[in-house]
DNA sequence: GGCCAGGTTCTAC
DNA sequence: GTAGAACATGGC
């Protein structure tokens, strides 16, 4: 159990939303639930007074600020994107600014993140997210609280010997001999881009997920079919990126987001 | 009901 | 090396 008292750059609904993980849930107004792995923090959100209370075993509270990303400083990184779309005019990037205050880039698990995002490709939110809980339930562990269950993420143990045929009933679609092909891989090698791009599944856009929301290398710039419109439409392929260097896949979040959001999709 | 989704692979020049 | 089709399936 902890609290966060008005903090600045943190807004879990935002975060939610944003596309980054899928296992963060809001059962009721204002109350979380965050999984990963087999981690479950309930969050309660004061709204009158800014202040999330985090009901966890008090072991985990460092799993969380770690997870969160807590120790990392978005200010200047926020203050910087301010500051480069006022000077170069850039609407669309200083409204993405404001309208996705409260990002962060979470510190995701590096095997749950590589198995969602292949199952990320040419899917929509909604059923990915369908797909991996399927996944959980029928791999993973009853967690068991507030009345309600969830279940964990199956780590590789838990999965490396199953076949294709156990996969048919998450609605995975084509992607299932990617799963179940990954199920095999060793994951406790470094993570790495070209690495991952030797894997049978994974192609550009998923190793830079990949690296950004498992490995927490905000260099990592993934261009989606939303990233791409953004790209075309807005700037006529001519964005720069040099003066966010070293904070990429920061800044193309907030752009993801605030584009969905104008699409109404979050 | 048709288009699309946080793409990649396969095939054909 | 690159353009285009194929891939499974459901959200909207």
């Amino acid at each position: 159990m902890f609290q966060i008292v008005r903090p600045e750059h943190f807004n879990l609904r935002t975060i939610m939303n944003s596309g980054q993980c899928f296992r963060i849930f809001e059962p009721e107004h204002n109350v979380f639930d965050v999984l990963s792995m087999d981690n479950w923090a309930r969050v309660y959100y004061d709204e009158p007074n800014d202040t999330y209370t985090f009901d966890c075993p008090s072991d985990h509270n460092n799993f969380w600020v770690n997870y969160f990303d807590f120790s990392s400083d978005y200010h200047s990184m926020y203050k910087e994107v301010l500051v480069n779309t006022i000077r170069a005019q850039d609407q669309f990037l200083y409204g993405a600014a404001l309208y996705g205050y409260g990002m962060r880039i979470l510190r995701q698990d590096y095997w749950e993140a590589l198995v969602s995002f292949i199952i990320s490709q040419n899917n929509n939110i909604p059923r990915i997210k369908k797909s991996i809980e399927a996944l959980c339930k029928k791999f993973g562990k009853p967690m068991t609280k507030y009345g309600t269950t969830y279940y964990s993420f199956p780590n590789q143990s838990d999965v490396y010997n199953i076949e294709l045929k156990d996969l048919a009933d998450l609605g995975l679609g084509y992607r299932d001999k990617y799963i179940c092909h990954i199920f095999r891989y060793p994951c406790w090698m470094k993570p790495n881009t070209e690495i991952l791009l030797t894997l049978h599944g994974i192609g550009p856009k998923v190793a830079s997920c990949i690296m950004l929301f498992g490995a927490h290398d905000l260099t990592q710039c993934p261009i989606d079919t939303w990233m791409k419109k953004i790209l075309t439409n807005i700037y006529d392929n001519k964005f720069d990126f040099t003066p966010y260097a070293g904070f990429e896949g920061y800044v193309q979040q907030l752009m993801f987001y605030y584009y969905r959001h104008l699409n109404e999709k979050a």
